[in-house]
DNA sequence: AATATCACG
DNA sequence: ACGTACGTGATATTT
């Protein structure tokens, strides 16, 4: 027998397809309004399922009796899990008639469930030494993983998102052996199978109870050695942890009709597939699966034959006659490079998440992107030598070039030399986008529907070709876009040199205590249990604290609280805001209070936090370039730029943000810059004078407002005049000014009256930037950043008032962003200039932290200072902060 | 996917 | 009479 080229590849049905429905909206519908959205999501994980882990057999396990009856059977023994929404059970059917026409073997079992069906097979598998992979959402199946033949490709949520386990990854994830999974689920409780837990017991203290006594078993027969209230739980609920251990045990030795033997790959029929999908009407899938069966990767056909035409679809696009070559070793690339020296467009792509993983492949053109180079993205460094030298003599353009930028620099490769990057350019030139992905601009886009995914199709060579033709075809039409509304030196100077900028922090990352964080989240799951403990006894009886829908119930109907401010979709609010007011009410309001701060602080960043930290002990967030609308960065993957440091008990967090060992942390600061600018921009005598002598700026304000001398201004009004100073960078009005101040709209108004008679020209500058933006249809900041604000001439008032709003702080905020991404630059420029190991590791829209090492603290802070205080464009002067630590906590000023 | 909430500048 | 401060991203819940 022949060993399969791949592993077996088991597949939940019923997990994936209740996972993709809930991914995907139901208006994914044909034209007679049937939904088939799960069907759409299935299809596509099917798909990446396959490329990414190209399967030597294959199977997807169902419930046989389909979805209705199934789910009363589970209410029946499970005690009743969400009800199965009805427009899902006819896409169980659907999806099997695709299965079928790829001929993918459906397993089920009568009676059974499809989670066990699969634990059977793989049981089967393993002991017969295959490699298997189960595919899943469910968590049960963490059970099943055995090094080294059973792994867990667990679906976290949407379509795209799995994490994929072995045991180290299960121990990682749970604390515990993959075998003693049930035994913690036991314990802790399984929200989505609905299982209650051991109170007090969650997923660390039930980890740690099962590796010091084993099992179950163990552990009720230890009672003595645990703390009281521990102990007293545990008594209490062991039958409940016995079922619930039953209910949580995969069964392995279901009667099979099928033998794993049988599972078989390949066998598919096109024209079923074509009338299957074409009946479904989803051609988009249709042409994803051909260009997929195309590449063999599922085998022969079931007539031997693999020829499929080539989607119609496609051809417009792909007009111009395209020649890929394939490019094996180091020579054959020295070479192609040796026939084009000149400048080259760049496409790659990802073996998983874009830039924080290996390529896949790469792909080089010229810039007429007719004779396409591919790549093994497995680059050994002469490749990379090879191409950061070419391209920074010739000049590369691509697409989002940071995720490349940011995989080289990983290899200790600078890529320079950038010249357009089309999704830069684009943001540039309509900031107000959400989203600028290759195959939604123009020429092609926004692209009709059956566009969609144009570069998704094919294969990777296929698809990265297309890439590069759009490139080329859009760069002559962006750089003239660039030129007409002259951004292109805000583009060349700011944007385009931050690009590498921002590459290298990412990969150079942040260090991150893991054992502070740790110790945060302990603390702060234990202080957790107690206020939830303590909400369901002031409310009298337990439910989800989480759910704002039960929380109003309980509030409003059953504890008789006078309801506040309605949300949007007009139920009754439940936000901190509408909760202080209530908080003298009924004392299980500060409880709540209490416990959202710590649930936040808990989820938000301990937990979330711990996840980020990659195998080099640091974080590597991405810097998002193309997202604010007023020209800011974003912080994805963890959000780095809402790190609490309001409260006493968030600002902890940060002191788990360190500097590499034996190194310093600097963090620096501009002070005030937003109001500098709105001095700046308004060239208000009061404030620029103020701002030039260096007074205290909230107190100089609270002095013009409340009329008073400067020295006699009282805490109070130099908080209050702070707030004002905010609110009016962002339009803020009489009526929104007294809810922050907790006073009346007359004071406010009256307040605000004497903020502008003190300082006139900001209500000048206001009104003007407002009227220019309403000719102009967008505002425009000092260097040039365009946002544009179509709604300032709209029929609806409260849209209208909005953009006014947004006009009035885009020039400020825009200001203020484009200074700092100015001042990065500059910072890392000198960095390298004066050959320092010192690195940037994380910016926070006006503050930049630095690493290292102690010989070279005199100059860093010398460059920093530098770096960031000489603008020569502004009539204020910017003041920093900066400070050195051991950590972001203590390196705060 | 939409909603509610909340962390930051 | 209406709505009421700008800009982000992540979490949990619900559909």
């Amino acid at each position: 027998m022949t060993v399969p080229a791949g592993p077996l590849v088991l597949i939940d049905g019923m997990s994936l397809a209740f996972r993709a429905y809930f991914a995907l909206p139901t208006d994914l519908s044909t034209s007679h309004g049937v939904v088939t959205n799960a069907v759409h999501g299935f299809c596509s994980m099917l798909q990446t399922l396959v490329k990414d882990h190209k399967p030597g057999r294959l199977a997807v396990a169902f419930d046989l009796s389909g979805g209705t009856f199934r789910d009363a059977m589970v209410s029946d023994y499970k005690g009743g899990r969400a009800e199965t929404p009805p427009d899902l059970p006819p896409q169980f059917d659907m999806i099997r008639s695709v299965l079928q026409a790829l001929n993918i073997p459906v397993v089920g079992v009568p009676q059974m469930e499809a989670d066990d069906v699969l634990a059977t097979l793989a049981t089967e598998a393993a002991a017969r030494g295959e490699q298997v992979i189960v595919v899943t959402g469910d968590r049960d199946s963490y059970q099943l993983v055995q090094d080294p033949y059973i792994k867990v490709l667990y679906n976290r949520r949407g379509v795209s998102d799995y994490a994929f386990y072995d045991e180290a990854g299960i121990v990682e994830r749970t604390g515990v052996v993959p075998a003693k999974y049930p035994m913690l689920a036991a314990l802790r409780g399984d929200p989505s199978d609905n299982l209650p837990g051991v109170p007090g017991v969650g997923e660390k203290t039930a980890a740690k109870l099962l590796n010091t006594y084993g099992d179950l078993d163990g552990i009720f027969s230890h009672l003595d050695e645990l703390t009281p209230k521990l102990r007293e739980n545990l008594a209490a609920n062991e039958q409940l942890a016995r079922t619930n251990l039953e209910v949580m045990t995969l069964v392995r030795t279901v009667p099979m009709p099928v033998d794993v033997d049988e599972l078989t790959i390949g066998g598919w029929k096109v024209d079923e597939l074509r009338q299957v999908l074409t009946t479904l009407e989803m051609q988009n899938q249709l042409k994803r699966f051909e260009s997929l069966l195309l590449t063999g990767i599922l085998g022969p056909s079931a007539d031997g034959d693999r020829q499929i035409e080539v989607p119609a679809a496609v051809a417009p696009v792909v007009e111009v006659d395209q020649t890929l070559t394939t490019l094996e070793s180091r020579d054959g690339v020295a070479a192609w490079l040796q026939t084009h020296l000149s400048e080259v467009l760049v496409a790659v792509t990802w073996v998983g998440q874009a830039g924080r993983s290996p390529l896949r492949t790469l792909a080089i053109s010229g810039l007429d992107a007719e004779d396409v180079a591919i790549v093994d993205g497995n680059l050994v460094p002469e490749v990379w030598d090879l191409l950061a030298l070419h391209v920074s003599k010739f000049g590369f353009s691509g697409h989002g070039v940071k995720e490349l930028l940011r995989s080289a620099a990983a290899a200790e490769i600078e890529l320079s030399g950038l010249d357009l990057d089309t999704s830069l350019a684009a943001y540039l030139i309509d900031a107000s986008g959400d989203a600028y992905d290759l195959d939604r601009l123009e020429p092609l886009g926004p692209v009709s529907p059956e566009n969609q995914g144009l570069f998704a199709t094919g294969t990777d060579a296929e698809q990265l070709a297309r890439q590069l033709l759009q490139i080329a075809r859009l760069k002559p039409r962006l750089e003239e876009s660039l030129l007409q509304l002259e951004l292109q030196d805000l583009y060349n100077n700011v944007e385009r040199p931050l690009v590498s900028v921002l590459a290298r922090m990412e990969a150079v990352g942040i260090a991150v205590d893991r054992q502070v964080l740790q110790e945060l989240e302990a603390s702060l799951r234990v202080e957790v249990a107690t206020l939830e403990a303590k909400v369901h006894e002031l409310a009298g009886h337990s439910f989800n604290v989480n759910s704002t829908q039960q929380l109003r119930t309980v509030l409003y109907e059953e504890l008789g609280l006078k309801p506040g401010k309605k949300t949007k979709s007009g139920s009754y609010s439940t936000d901190a805001q509408t909760l202080e007011s209530l908080r003298l009410d009924h004392p299980i309001v500060d409880t709540l209070l209490q416990y959202r701060e710590v649930e936040k602080l808990r989820s938000t960043y301990g937990e979330a936090l711990l996840n980020e930290i990659a195998a080099d002990g640091r974080i590597h967030a991405t810097f998002r370039q193309t997202v604010a609308r007023t020209g800011r960065l974003s912080s994805e993957h963890p959000n780095l730029h809402n790190i609490p440091v309001r409260t006493e008990g968030g600002r902890r967090f940060r002191g788990a943000f360190i500097p590499r060992s034996g190194w310093k942390l600097l963090v620096a600061d501009y002070d005030q810059i937003e109001l500098r600018v709105i001095a700046h921009l308004s060239q208000d005598p009061g404030l620029i004078s103020a701002f030039l002598t260096g007074e205290d700026i909230h107190r100089t304000v609270a002095s013009g407002v409340y009329g008073v001398e400067s020295s006699e201004v009282t805490h109070a009004q130099r908080e209050r005049a702070k707030m004002v100073s905010y609110g009016l960078a962002y339009g803020m009005e009489a009526f929104g000014l007294s809810r922050r101040l907790g006073s009346s709209v007359e004071e406010a108004k009256e307040i605000m009256d004497r903020y502008f008679a003190a300082f006139p020209s900001v209500q000048t500058y206001m009104d003007t930037a407002v009227k220019e933006a309403r000719v102009l249809g967008h505002t425009r900041t000092q260097m040039g950043r365009i946002r544009p604000l179509p709604e300032l001439n709209d029929a609806n008032f409260r849209i209208r008032q909005a953009a006014e709003r947004q006009a009035m702080n885009a020039g400020i905020q825009g200001l203020a962003a484009d200074l700092f991404k100015v001042a990065l630059i500059r910072l890392d420029e000198a960095l390298t200039t004066a050959g320092l190991q010192a690195r940037l590791v994380l910016q926070v829209h006006d503050e930049v932290l630095v690493e290292a090492p102690p010989n070279e603290q005199h100059q860093v802070e010398a460059i920093v200072r530098e770096a960031l205080g000489e603008i020569e464009s502004l009539n204020v002067p910017l003041e920093i902060s900066l400070a050195w630590g051991d950590s972001w906590a203590t390196a705060k000023s």
